[in-house]
DNA sequence: GTTCATCCTTAACAGCGTTAGATTCTAATG
DNA sequence: CATTAGAATCTAACGCTGTTAAGGATGAAC
């Protein structure tokens, strides 16, 4: 049992727990090991927590880095929806990184890659940093809310139209169907409206 | 003690503790009432919270609202900073938001007046709706990330350097200096890239 | 054959969110 | 004025959590 055994199974049974519900005792369990063998690899749940995270990230980076030329900001589209995938794959995936510190240095090494493509595509080194960041901040918004309401009937649109008055608040109630369904079209939407943004740059 | 009391108080503290030594038996404290007194006000701490982060949000919009005829989208950029201005102004903030279940019919109501302004101002709905959206995303996402980082040592692009090699990673050295410096200016770069990217929309 | 580091165990701690049941206080009712 | 009803809080406790301390098993190195 080492490190990396550890964060994959973590992120295995996150499906089956949820963040809320994910222990250091059950994972202990999944591991045939007491929770306080954890420590002998992981200074803290906290650092666990992290290196999942980091993980999860790494891998998205390494899935999605340009491998030939590409183009500016053409490949942030790519980048923003790789994200996105890679978070929906687990369970409150993006709930996972607010609070998070990501610190691996695969992950530079990742960067590093994006960085060059970006900047041999004739991207300022600012622009290279920001962009990705400016995505990677929009997916990460975009998701955790996206895990959050999927699925809970709270948000169910009839439901929540029940709750809003039709005379005093059309556009609320409205804005429900747009808002609850279709977050494909959605998160492309506004994915679109940045590598645009970008593209115009002044 | 009502409601709104204890949420006040509860964002008060917040700043003292952080999120994580946010528990219920200092909230009641600082209230002079035991821990299972808040049980009669709220149904569970999650509650509380979703509370809180909604009456957060609600401050936001209201104070945001266009009161007079506005641009659309122009008054995205308004938006964005405000609302980052407002999860700024607590500690953890933005992380407050990841898990919390968004929920007052006071938020509703400011909304509708938001729709009314956008659409007045000539947006078809979906763009009301979807656009705020998408910056909301955007914001929210970027303050997670800022509030984890900004103070953090570990961040601190000269302890950074140390650990990176410079012959091999040149570009994610030279990224340090612009990620964890200058949050503003990097905020606005994101915001503008979004508000210029829905003005120019197919 | 002893030493030493590695890896895991048992036992326990303080603190957490939460519940059950008793208790106090306030206001209205007869 | 005495009684009742309900609202708001208390005490006590439960099960669970992350975490620590101290010790035991295992295998490689001298």
């Amino acid at each position: 049992m080492d490190r990396p055994t550890v964060v994959r199974t973590a992120l295995k049974l996150l499906d089956e727990t949820g963040l809320d519900g994910l222990t250091l005792r059950r994972i202990a369990t999944e591991l045939d090991v007491k929770a306080p063998a954890l420590y002998w690899h992981f200074a803290s749940k906290q650092a666990l927590l992290d290196e999942m995270a980091t993980t999860v990230l790494a891998d998205a980076v390494a899935e999605l880095a340009p491998t030939g030329p590409v183009t500016w900001p053409g490949w942030l589209a790519t980048y923003g929806r790789g994200l996105r995938r890679m978070l929906l794959r687990y369970r409150d995936g993006a709930r996972m990184f607010s609070g998070t510190h990501l610190n691996d240095d695969t992950l530079y090494a990742s960067m590093e890659g994006v960085l060059r493509a970006l900047t041999e595509a004739g991207a300022p080194l600012r622009d290279a940093v920001w962009g990705p960041m400016a995505v990677y901040s929009y997916v990460i918004g975009f998701v955790i809310e996206e895990q959050a309401t999927a699925g809970d009937e709270r948000y169910d649109p009839q439901v929540r139209n029940q709750r809003l008055d039709e005379d005093a608040l059309p556009l609320a109630r409205a804005a429900g169907g747009l808002l609850f369904t279709g977050y494909e079209e959605r998160f492309e939407y506004g994915l679109a409206a940045i590598v645009r943004g970008l593209k115009t740059a002044p």
